[in-house]
DNA sequence: CATGAATGAGGGTTCATTCAT
DNA sequence: AATGAATGAACCCTCATTCAT
């Protein structure tokens, strides 16, 4: 019988990686990195454990793919590609459209503030997370620049931390912190519509 | 040689708890909870591996007494234990304080955040993290009443995330996050000091 | 196109299988048996794993065959298949022989040497060495008789013995074992040339 | 109750490596280094496969170790420590020494013969072995240039080539090749003895 | 109070081999 | 004849924990 097309197997390919990833970020982020074992990828993605290692080359790496992945998403949504100053109704846009993304990639999140005191795993994303973390700040600071505002980038600095600390109280305890509530006091305090 | 008092003793057993409860907190702040070995520590602290367990019943419970004494001591700074209502140079010095507490706990804050999501730990610390948060909660709440707030919960549940927010940023890279010069600008948005 | 004919198969088989035996061969000598994965083999002769195994039963079987099929090829060199006496002619040219073999056939020699306390591979070759050695040493041992030696087998043995040692010293460093130069030496010596 | 002394620590530390080593050089020499494993070892040594690891930092540094350990014991056999020249019967001596230490010290020999292929391996002894290795050679040669001989390094890299042939002969099928009946031979053919 | 040799379970990883296509 | 995804056993190694001294 003929072997099956290159085509065939990069599908096959691509759905095996992607099961194992979904799979090992589930894991990662309810039970933690190093508390997750191969073995427990393996059986909880019906795949053996050699299996993984055709994939990814090693635990570290199957991380950092995960992560890198959920990281392109998050620029993808984050940033607006706008090289000119945002409008305010595309300020108000993007701080609902952030605080969506973060309840629905509720797993992504909790795994990035898990793991971003991992030193190692730091080390190696840090530089990408500081490009996508200064695209947003530049851009806020433009935005408050152009609101007139008196100082700019600690407006935006602070913006950028309540963004973060509101991402991390609501996947600590999603319960106790009404995302959808705040909107509008944000929008008070940071958006400085001109009425 | 006389031999030691109880007394005695017990200021040895203390002083010795000390010693590993620091050198195990610098490494697992460093390097991380599970990468960092039991031996590690007991070679750092200049003791052995079995006097370790003499003081601690297992690498878990150690990570634990470190985490309540940390998040004690926290507490002590954090809650005024004020029943009344914050005066308005309370509330700039509240927050001057924590954010000074943050760059000398520097240590402690990077291990909070990196075991919050270890599942063990932050099932046992989450009941008395909760407390500490919505006693502070209810602390901003009321000061914001009292300045005739319209959404007192909503301005206290932001202001609280912006201090995680800036807590997790300066934590991560403190050479990118300037904490000092941006206190006037909270004081601004958050403090509505009655000139 | 017509289908092939049974010849051509057999054809394209042969080949195959030389190319993977060459390949095999020289991973095998120069990073060991053992480290040398099926992967690395088809990897480097350009088929896929799968394809090997329809050549070869296993890896053992893969070396087993080289190592034979080497053993054929020089049991062809060295015996000269000659039920009479040496002459010296002939004894001087069977040393220059085969220490050109040993520089020629560098990368069998090395596997050799490098295999031979594997249990399993010396079970199985054992049998057919030891037969190449003795009708080696019985050769030797004619020629010294026909010279009138006191001591023929000794002779013999201890000359069958330095072939080996210079063989070995040649494949453990070439550069600093010079064979070319010994060869005069070596006849006068081992080969009692009657003037 | 006190803990042990130093001295008794050390003690049973040199006891237990000896232990390991000789164990593993057994089944290393009889079996060959890749294929003999951690555990097999550990249970013929009767002990946990992690102690092993609290002697030697991996499998490869205790072959190191167990080799290295080998080498010197011959360097302190082989090398006569002497600078002035061989006389005729320290080289007689010299011979017979070296058989004996091939025959007493078999499975080291084995294991140097197995080993030395191993190109990893290979590539970290061959400073020790060759610097053995050229000792031999200049005492030699010192010899047969004290002797007026033509070639002397011909000859002492001859002589060096048969006694490696004989250690591998030996070592190889010690019933097919008599060590004892050959030193005569050589010592007519190699120590030029003047009547 | 104090030591570190010893354990053993489990971790991540490799790889010869199989098999559906 | 040919492919490479998939398996699973075995490998080397780590480390929290125990225990005799």
């Amino acid at each position: 019988m003929a072997p099956r097309t290159e085509e065939q197997f990069e599908e096959i390919r691509e759905t095996k990686k992607a099961l194992i990833m979904d799979t090992a970020m589930e894991l990662f982020a309810s039970e933690g990195y190093h508390p997750t074992s191969i073995s427990k990828i393996a059986k909880k993605a019906n795949i053996s454990k050699g299996l993984l290692y055709n994939y990814f080359e090693s635990k570290e790496d199957l991380l950092l793919k995960i992560m890198t992945a959920g990281l392109a998403e998050m620029i993808a949504v984050f940033d607006p590609d706008n090289d000119g100053v945002l409008t305010e109704e595309e300020m108000v846009n993007f701080i609902s459209e952030i605080l969506q993304m973060v309840k629905r990639k509720h797993k992504y999140w909790k795994l990035y503030y898990a793991v971003f005191f991992q030193p190692k795993v730091n080390e190696i994303l840090s530089e990408k997370f500081e490009e996508l973390y200064s695209k947003m700040v530049a851009m806020l600071v433009e935005y408050y620049k152009s609101h007139g505002l008196e100082k700019p980038v600690q407006e935006a600095l602070l913006f950028g931390a309540l963004l973060d600390g509101m991402a991390f109280n609501y996947i600590m305890s999603p319960e106790l912190f009404p995302i959808e509530i705040l909107t509008e006091t944000i929008k008070d305090k940071f958006c400085y519509i001109r009425k």
